[in-house]
DNA sequence: AATCTATTTGGTAATTTTGCCAAATACAAA
DNA sequence: TTTGTATTTGGCAAAATTACCAAATAGATT
């Protein structure tokens, strides 16, 4: 692999490392409709709210998610439409298993 | 979230994880079209044959890949093809930066 | 059978990721 | 300004991932 190549398929890792965890497909697929706020999330997933904070971080790092601050609140909502076919086909591959 | 679905998103993360690193996107979209041997694809990318060996394991274990063995040499194929959409969509987003 | 080639497996050190706590920051309301 | 609530950041220990080497295995060829 040249150094373009390995560029290339590098930056696409990074998007997808962004997804390989459970709490933060769990945030896309409860934001892909409405905004929340990083405690609503927080209280959903039964984690510490600084953990909720950081995997909100990496999404937005990636473009996945956006945040709007209002008053003193932080929503956060799904940025990438596409990211939600992602997911159909991780089901279809699951289910082939 | 309760145990079902942490479970089912766990499982989604595990596809996920399969696809975040770049040798092994590398690996499906080279063996998209027509399989390909390891060791031809430790050659293609510079790495130990052990390595490769393990990436592609990855790869089978989470079906995304299929191994035919022929003569002492293993030919793997893409067998998920609705991975490559999200290739495409991983573009989309880095291109949004 | 002995040898050669391709692939896989075991082991391990280095790196990265994760999740909690504590502290800092941002902002509203009193 | 002081207090209270929401969010982020820093630090750290535990867990997971990665890549190499060495050795084992599978199978073809001599």
């Amino acid at each position: 692999m040249n150094r373009a190549i390995e560029q290339k398929y590098a930056e696409q890792a990074e998007i997808f490392k962004a997804l390989a965890h459970p709490t933060r497909l769990f945030i896309i697929h409860t934001i892909k409709d409405e905004s929340m706020s990083v405690k609503e999330l927080t209280a959903l997933v039964g984690i510490d709210i600084s953990t909720m904070s950081k995997h909100l971080d990496i999404l937005k790092k990636n473009k996945i998610i956006k945040g709007e601050k209002v008053k003193n609140y932080v929503y956060y909502k799904l940025d990438i439409p596409c990211v939600l076919e992602f997911m159909s086909c991780a089901t279809r591959v699951i289910n082939k298993k």
